[in-house]
DNA sequence: CGAGTCCTTGACCATAATCAAGATATGTGG
DNA sequence: CCACATATCTTGATTATGGTCAAGGACTCG
């Protein structure tokens, strides 16, 4: 058996840009975990169709929500980054009606499923922060509907870029320099976007042409955030407290 | 001042596509309510970038959840019907990051923000239901995304009529005869689906004359639903009891 | 160094967007 | 009840964004 991280000891929780919890909730997280999860890139953590028994906190490395029609398309609805819940559906409905899959070695805490209405009762305040990330999966989603429905392919990847470059930044991914080395590959990227990889390959090579970005050996580097984000029509938010479960 | 619908005697409630609330429950309804509201058609109910003080449940009347570029261009996200919670967003952050319209005159029941926070301490299983609905709005979402990055023009409305037929008709929307009469234009439906008008328009008018549905001053029709659903790649689904706050 | 994955490019095609204009409804005030 | 105004729907012609097919090149890794 792995050794387990102790929530008390979370790598994730020392970092200030998670919230801190109060002793009873960390006490209460604690004793909800009922394990840890370590998976290889590619490996499904979730399964579209499947009834799941557990719910995920992802500790380290990347992975991908997708969802996949019978003929083979598929659509990737974001990707998911250290501190992210993942799996709640399965809390709520009898199946998921989506995918979860690694693009690296992740490990993520494991919650078996019905801790979930327990800790709504014992941990209200836990409840809460539930909601929080259920709201804030919604947002990423409306702006990404939003992208793929009426969005030029440019448009598009400057602001998928510019939303995983945030996110990953924001808990510390990125370097000094200010590249973030990101396991996607231009494949991914288009499946995100509705675009197809030969199209996405092209205006991608445009974008760096005119010096917005740079990507080398899955190493991406915004170059001109400004820019990206007139481009995006995206303003830069301001940094809150993430809260982590 | 308007006569307010008691939460007791709340005409959603009867029915037995809600599920029932417990006394408690109820009563912590119903003291959460702070009013209703009633709007004409095209109002905004709550509006991108703006903090709202207020969170809703559709008591009445059509709606739709959309979000728009500096630009013009806009995309609807959803449709918002009786049963409906609204702008949970602003419970949790600064900002709404969409807008809610109403398309048909809608009353809603009005709650404080603030109160969401003491739902979740006061009677928990009312946070799950709160969790509940993001989640199942969250699906969805992930669903629309798959249609509007993967689906060509018949597929994604073919997807999106059975969603909201779908969604009509189990709340008892939907006419003895099969028609549902749904305050949509083909605009509306455009913009919900990242479609121009007029390529929406000769597809729909496409499917009308293979049969499989009809579409006349607002009533809308699903002749053949079983093809529906082999376009559209979806199963049926069994109804469960909705969870209504 | 060989196999697989990922990236790149060219040629061609198709779905859907745009532009423009006219036809039907729907609604409103006189 | 009609005339006018507005919204919605319909259709044609043209264009463009992005998809598909195909194949070669460049990494990466065991």
């Amino acid at each position: 058996m792995k050794s387990i991280t102790d929530c008390t000891a979370c790598p994730l929780r020392k970092s200030e840009v998670f919230r801190s919890l109060d002793a009873r909730e960390l006490g209460f997280v604690a004793s909800m975990k009922s394990g840890e999860m370590r998976v290889a890139p590619r490996t499904r953590v979730l399964d579209e169709g499947v009834n799941s028994p557990h719910v995920f906190t992802v500790l380290s490395g990347w992975g991908l929500r997708e969802k996949s029609l019978a003929d083979g398309r598929r659509q990737i609805l974001n990707f998911v980054l250290p501190g992210d819940l993942v799996g709640l559906q399965a809390a709520m409905f009898d199946a998921m009606d989506h995918s979860v899959e690694a693009l690296t070695d992740m490990t993520l805490c494991v919650f078996p499923r019905r801790e979930i209405q327990r800790l709504f009762h014992d941990r209200p305040s836990l409840g809460f922060t539930v909601v929080w990330h259920a709201a804030r999966n919604e947002r990423l989603l409306d702006a990404t509907l939003m992208s793929v429905g009426r969005c030029t392919a440019r448009e598009r990847i400057a602001r998928a870029l510019l939303t995983i470059y945030g996110k990953a930044r924001r808990i510390g991914l990125s370097e000094a320099d200010g590249t973030l080395s990101a396991p996607i590959t231009q494949q991914h990227l288009a499946d995100a976007l509705g675009l197809s990889l030969v199209h996405t390959n092209r205006t991608l090579k445009g974008m760096v042409a005119d010096g917005l970005l740079k990507w080398r050996a899955s190493r991406l580097q915004l170059c001109d955030e400004d820019r990206m984000r007139d481009i995006a029509q995206m303003e830069a938010t301001a940094p809150t407290a993430l809260p982590l479960i």
